[in-house]
DNA sequence: GTGTTGACCACAG
DNA sequence: GCTGTGGCCAACA
């Protein structure tokens, strides 16, 4: 049983088009908590939606990849693979940014 | 209910 | 450029 938190969390991650990236602070805007990055990570930590949500498509505020169970260096390679460009370890945000729908 | 942990963010030094 | 500190939120013991 997960909370309606993480549902959310999933959600919005879920809706991530490929060769897009989102950042953690993107998504706790949009479930309305602008400082819930950190509970925001940590619900994408437990991703129990592994293959449905992609999460690998989720990143810092600064473009990096934050942090990945299997290995940042893995989440790299998937972004690359999905035609994003890294540049130093680093996502461009202005290219592949990805912004929700915040506010209805 | 309290304390710790975490894939974070921002600012100060 | 990096480190330290404070703050935020949610989940877990």
């Amino acid at each position: 049983m997960l909370t309606d938190f993480q549902q959310q969390v999933y959600n919005l991650a879920a809706q991530i088009p490929r060769g897009k990236v989102a950042t953690y602070q993107g998504i706790a805007q949009a479930l309305k908590n602008p400082n819930a990055s950190r509970a925001v990570g940590n619900a994408l930590n437990k991703n129990p939606y592994a293959p449905q949500v992609p999460c690998h498509r989720v990143i810092k505020s600064d473009g990096r990849v934050g942090g990945f169970a299997s290995g940042t260096k893995k989440k790299e390679m998937m972004l690359k693979k999905e035609g994003l460009k890294i540049n130093k370890g680093k996502i461009d945000l202005k290219r592949y940014g990805y912004e929700f729908r915040i506010k209805k």
